[in-house]
DNA sequence: GAGCACTGC
């Protein structure tokens, strides 16, 4: 709970929030900005008086739920009344009734395609702006632009101290002066930091090395470390676990117990709770404390909150995604964190107490190396679909959206020129119909064209399983050791129930075929709808595959458990490990291509090469049998009839 | 014969 002058402090600002449209506000961890401001905002709004409601909203659900939570215990009131929350698959609100709703952005993103003038809200809060979230990026730009039309609506934008500017002058709008700032204290404890004097060639190793010094010579309070990935991790709590026991058996009578704890998302959330247990006792009633050890991926940065921490290791890296429109290829990069990021690490340190962060680079390393923001995820992203939801939002120049930052235009054109042959934008970037039923799918475009186009296969009932699977089973980790897990599947049905209702809404009929041999074949040819642009042919005999089109030498990942090298694959993933793979494969053949991807595979603009002259055998080889039985139907009558959808 | 930062609809 903030403390009152805090509080006194917000009600004067919020004086001035009503002669603004839009403010800024900056709030460190533990000034209470978000259960405080929503609710004061909310106070001074009485937006239910004019039939409206004040959205706040957060990067991650867990976040929106136990905020709203929290709120109602403070002001007394139901959860899922006056104020609620609305989230994937759960809405705890109570139309006409609820004022104060948390959400997710991603949530309120998808309420904008429906409602672009967000007519149902008198404030929209958008908390954690700093974390740049592809949804918060795209509200953004899109309540700037609201703002002109809507001068009734209210915006706030929480961030930490150091984005504030840059979102000040975004929302300058036409006065040419920023927007205003205002500050709530925070209440956290002062962290001294300290560098290591030279570069750290091996950073895992002096990971461990600093966790054993901090046992050895200070005082009690556990310790987080932060290191990159699941192996890793559990590599280095095996590693701190053997040498911390070889120094407790060496001498007993100063070096108390410690106990690692490894903590990553794709944990079992029972593991993840470990966390939470209290460090080891003592050995004996005047031995020397217990201590434990953190060793987490970036979860701990911002999703999870430890408290105890008093020690923060930070060797400086973290895994990031990266796109590169070139290959079209999203993967994941060992990379250096930004100051931002480093900063928000050693404030983990001084949540109970004063801390010590233990930053294992150079002073001058950090000063001049380190970028000061981790770059938002609208530059680090494949924007298909963000692209597919702009659109739908009734943006028509993509290029000249007026965003906080603007991606690369060819990860634009990327997106757009898989959207045009996905047949969801025609040839002037306008959306079609297929788009238009594509965008209302909590789906990546290409399982939503197949999905859309099944019933055309009869193997609708088949592809809403496939695509549900496919769309949500984070829990890979999971699965792989145990085959299958209870959790993952009860999240993909789930996940089926919503498409499937969305199927309704557009009358995608719901529909198998008893043949299993050809529901098969049908399943494959759904795929290939949707996917055709994602087909590898195999070359030579050594099991290597060059990507249709852009040529890239891959190999089908060991996972992927066909007992043979089809000619033609058509894969789901392309990722970049210790070599390029594809995963998730399936055996295709190339008629299908030639007749369900007719643009694609227009041999006249298809580059040189053996996938070419391969596609030209089959070609010749149709045109052939076709002459034998005067019959040149086929491709183009399937083609003409999806067109008319 | 390899592997898995984190989210969201």
């Amino acid at each position: 709970m903030a403390p009152s002058f805090t509080l006194r402090r917000v009600t004067d600002d919020l004086a001035q929030f009503s002669e603004n449209q839009i403010i800024v506000m900056v709030g460190e961890t533990g000034s209470g900005k978000t259960t405080q401001i929503p609710q004061f905002v909310a106070y001074s709004d009485l937006p239910h008086t004019r039939g409206k409601l004040v959205a706040c909203t957060q990067p991650r659900r867990v976040a929106a739920m136990s905020v709203a939570k929290r709120v109602a215990d403070e002001m007394d009131v139901q959860l899922g009344r006056h104020v609620g929350y609305s989230i994937r698959f759960e809405d705890m609100t109570e139309p006409g009734t609820t004022f104060l709703k948390y959400m997710t952005d991603g949530m309120l993103l998808r309420e904008a395609m429906n409602d672009p003038d967000l007519q149902r809200y008198s404030t929209i809060i958008l908390d954690e702006a700093h974390e740049r979230t592809l949804a918060t990026d795209i509200l953004m730009g899109l309540l700037k632009s609201l703002a002109k039309r809507r001068k009734d609506l209210k915006i706030i934008v929480m961030s930490a101290t150091l984005d504030a500017l840059k979102f000040q002058k975004y929302f300058g709008l036409a006065s040419e002066s920023p927007a205003p700032l205002f500050k709530v204290p925070g209440r956290t404890h002062p962290v001294e930091v300290f560098y290591t004097q030279e570069p750290e060639p091996d950073y895992v190793e002096a990971a461990i090395r600093t966790v054993l010094m901090i046992h050895r010579a200070e005082d009690p309070g556990d310790i987080l470390l932060f290191l990159t990935g699941e192996e890793e991790i559990e590599d280095a709590c095996r590693k701190i676990k053997l040498e911390a026991d070889d120094l407790v058996n060496q001498d007993p009578d100063s070096v108390g117990p410690l106990v690692c704890i490894p903590l990553y998302s794709s944990l079992p959330p029972q593991q993840q709770q470990r966390i939470f247990d209290p460090p080891p006792s003592a050995r004996a009633a005047d031995g020397p404390p217990g201590r434990k050890v953190v060793v987490s991926t970036n979860i701990a940065e911002t999703s999870l909150t430890i408290d105890g921490i008093v020690y923060v290791v930070d060797p400086g890296f973290s895994k990031q995604k990266v796109y590169n429109p070139r290959i079209r290829v999203e993967s994941l990069l060992v990379s250096p964190i930004s100051k931002a990021s480093a900063q928000q690490r050693a404030g983990r340190a001084g949540r109970t107490r004063p801390g010590k962060c233990f930053r294992l680079y150079t002073e001058k390393d950090f000063m001049s190396e380190l970028e000061e923001q981790t770059h938002p995820e609208i530059l680090r992203s494949n924007l298909s679909n963000t692209v597919l939801e702009l659109v739908k939002l009734g943006i028509k120049d993509l290029v000249r959206f007026d965003y906080v930052d603007a991606p690369a235009p060819e990860t634009l054109m990327r997106a757009l020129e898989l959207l045009n042959y996905l047949a969801a934008l025609d040839d002037e970037g306008s959306l079609t119909p297929l788009g238009a039923i594509m965008a209302e799918f909590p789906l990546d475009p290409q399982l939503a064209k197949m999905l859309i186009v099944s019933p055309e296969f009869k193997c609708s009932n088949e592809m809403l399983t496939i695509t549900s699977m496919m769309s949500d089973k984070h829990d890979k980790n999971w699965t792989w050791t145990h085959y299958l897990s209870q959790r993952a599947l009860m999240q993909a049905d789930n996940v089926r129930a919503q498409l499937q209702r969305t199927m309704e809404k557009f009358d995608v009929e719901l529909v198998s075929l008893s043949d299993e041999r050809k529901l098969f074949v049908n399943i494959r040819q759904a795929l290939v709808c949707g996917f055709f642009m994602q087909v590898a042919h195999k070359e030579g005999e050594k099991g290597n595959y060059l990507t249709v089109k852009d040529n890239q030498v891959v190999a089908l990942h060991p996972s992927c458990g066909l007992d043979s090298q089809p000619e033609w694959v058509l894969f789901n993933e392309f990722v970049l490990t210790t070599r390029p793979y594809i995963r998730t494969v399936s055996d295709v053949k190339a008629e299908w291509l030639i007749e369900f991807a007719a643009n694609y595979f227009d041999l006249a603009s298809f580059p040189d090469g053996e996938t070419k002259r391969a596609l030209q055998r089959v070609v010749n080889k149709r045109a052939g049998k076709a002459a034998g039985r005067g019959d040149d139907s086929g491709a183009d009558g399937r083609d003409k009839k999806k067109r008319k959808k």
